[in-house]
DNA sequence: CGCTTTACAGACAGACCTGTCTGTTTATAT
DNA sequence: ATATAAACAGACAGGTCTGTCTGTAAAGCG
């Protein structure tokens, strides 16, 4: 464990209650209150709410980035590294009580405002789509074919994503897993 | 056109809202304002946002539910049907500025403390589940695989309507509706 | 010791939220 | 014409929101 400062604080706290209710249901006041800090605290660190939710989202992205690289550079085969990418989303929503993408949940309340959240929600989607697509590359040998296969296999990944977190149920997860290794297996 | 009594104003505006800019950033004094009514004329006939956000939902779900029954009692071969409400999903999205799903949207900002609202969502996302096993029913032979496959064209349905808003683009739709007549055509 | 940085506590402003209330006006039906 | 129902306008209450402000306490360092 790391030192345990405030601005660290405020940002691990606002992580899990943004993905927990979604960004326009929680305020400032919970989120330095349960991070045991105070206002004045919290906007030396962040100019405003904002700040904070685009802070958030790159985090999320950072990591998230870094595990898909690793799994794109893996010497699995194709098909077992979307088995095992589908098999971390399954212990992900399984631990999240079914909150799903904070990427779309956060998109989903946003009439365009704020453009810098809007490009991280596309460049986000647009990297989950192109790790996707360069698994097929390593599939097929027609590059056409590959990155229609992967987008194929993203809009499963999505609609997987979404539907677990609307029926509370892992089913989709299981579904588009097996579905995803077909594709790329025939 | 039907009277403009102040109860339809009410829904249509507060229908408009909701889906353009999502249940928690739209507000009741937005809504009258806009509807061009008064708090207590509001008041008079929904006892709360929520009930209202409720009223919106079924009406939605009521339109929806009989155009899917319309397709599924429809005389055509299955793989049309498919293209049909894929391209009735393309039309939506492209006259909507690319806002998706309103039960999807709607449930991303939610910890489940309105439970009326999250049994709507269940309750719509399980008809449509439903609609996609039905139409796969009756191309297979084998019950089973109908529903698989259905359920396959269901998660690439809800994939392709969020990440078409999260992305702002059209592509989400046009390759789920060519994954989808693939899947029920082989 | 003094100086700087960081974090603390919390009052405050100004706006917005839902929901209630009083009272007025309009339309309809008898 | 008169009674009844519906819609109107809008003040108000009580709460929450983001963001600013003042002031205090603690820790590191010369």
């Amino acid at each position: 464990m790391g030192k345990s400062n405030a601005k660290d604080r405020i940002l691990d706290t606002a992580s899990r209650l943004f993905h927990k209710k979604g960004y326009s249901e929680v305020g400032i006041n919970e989120i330095i209150e349960k991070a045991e800090t105070a206002k004045a605290s919290f906007y030396a660190h962040y100019p405003s709410k904002e700040a904070l939710c685009e802070a958030w989202l790159s985090t999320v992205h950072e990591k998230s980035e870094n595990h898909r690289t690793d799994i794109v550079k893996s010497p699995i085969k194709p098909a077992e590294k979307l088995d095992n990418y589908f098999g971390d989303l399954e212990s992900f929503m399984n631990n999240s009580q079914f909150r799903g993408c904070p990427y779309s949940n956060t998109g989903a309340v946003s009439d365009g405002s704020c453009s810098g959240i809007l490009n991280q929600i596309q460049d986000h989607k647009e990297s989950i789509r192109q790790f996707f697509r360069a698994i097929c590359q390593q599939q097929f040998d027609d590059p056409n074919h590959a990155d229609a296969i992967g987008d194929r296999i993203f809009l499963l990944y999505s609609g997987a994503t979404t539907e677990a977190q609307n029926l509370k149920n892992i089913w989709p997860v299981t579904v588009a897993r097996q579905a995803a290794i077909e594709l790329i297996s025939n």
